[in-house]
DNA sequence: GTGTTTGTTATCAA
DNA sequence: CTTGATAACAAACA
């Protein structure tokens, strides 16, 4: 699933594709999560210009010509592909049944294919979205300002130090570890993937509850959040689910994962049993033999 | 037909 | 105010 890493991985192509482009239309299928509505967007987006492209937590936030703000959340399932140019017109049939992992520019749109912005140079970006989770919204500059504040610390920027990172954890003294970091209102952009990697690498339990960290467990977690997050962005990020890269190739980052779907597989740092439990509802990953 | 997958928000309970 | 639990959203897969 999108996260951090993946969306700026996103971002960063994206911004190359597109930064500059003439937005020539929009198309959906699904208007019910498109804001203020689909005929909205289409209107004030059409012939405006792609300045510039930026990320909070896990929102990709385009900034337009004109003022206004395009805002793209992947939510579970959503992918963004990227088509440079124009195909043969019968590349264009919508094609039921590929699964949209398989990604590919060849056969887009596909029946998960729910947005599709195209630009006057011919090319055009997909938003394939299996679950209809992922949205699109337009908004001011105030309410792009608005939307920036509500979030978290954002783990490479000069706020994310390791005082305001102990202040988290002191403010939600009953909460178990791994719910403060999946907070996007506390630090943004960690999901279960790299929750439970970071935890992993920080040797520390998910399970385990804040007030009971020690000063340097606490140092451990935050020094490695960064790090794990970096890696992933090297590696263009997960693909353990639907996620793609902008040209619909796979991320690299699945060989570097320690835990999260290694269930009943061998911890590679210790040998002991990588497990998984429900906490809060989701899915952890843990080795419960080098996890303390 | 059932359980599983998860980002986010809403709602209800203690 | 804190926390936890549950549902909702939607759809594919085992």
């Amino acid at each position: 699933m999108p996260e951090l890493p993946e969306v700026e991985t996103l971002r960063r192509e994206l911004t190359k594709a597109v930064k500059a482009k003439t937005v020539k239309d929009f198309w959906t299928d699904w208007p019910k999560n498109v804001k203020p509505s689909a005929s909205t967007v289409k209107t004030k987006i059409k012939g405006k210009i792609i300045l510039d492209i930026r990320r909070r937590a896990k929102i990709l936030i385009i900034k337009l010509s004109g003022g206004n703000f395009l805002l793209i959340h992947l939510k579970l399932t959503g992918q963004l592909i990227y088509q440079p140019k124009k195909l043969p017109a019968t590349s264009y049939k919508l094609i039921a049944g590929g699964h949209p992992q398989k990604g590919g520019l060849d056969n887009l749109p596909n029946k998960f294919t729910h947005y599709i912005f195209s630009f006057s140079d011919g090319a055009k970006l997909f938003f394939n979205d299996l679950r209809k989770f992922g949205w699109v919204k337009l908004v001011s500059k105030l309410q792009a300002d608005k939307l920036v504040s509500d979030f978290g610390i954002e783990p490479f920027t000069r706020d994310f130090t390791l005082k305001k990172f102990t202040e988290i954890l002191q403010r939600y003294p009953n909460r178990k570890i791994k719910q403060i970091l999946l907070d996007q209102t506390l630090i943004s952009g960690l999901g279960n993937i790299y929750c439970d990697e970071s935890c992993f690498a920080a040797k520390i339990l998910p399970t385990r509850i804040a007030r009971m960290l020690k000063e340097q467990e606490i140092k451990r977690l935050f020094l490695v959040i960064p790090k794990i997050l970096k890696l992933a962005i090297d590696k263009k990020g997960t693909s353990a689910d639907t996620y793609v890269q902008l040209d619909g190739s796979q991320g690299g980052m699945i060989p570097y994962l320690k835990v999260y779907g290694r269930q009943k597989q061998k911890c590679k740092r210790c040998r002991g049993l990588i497990h998984k439990i429900k906490l809060n509802g989701r899915g952890t990953h843990f080795c419960n033999s080098c996890q303390h």
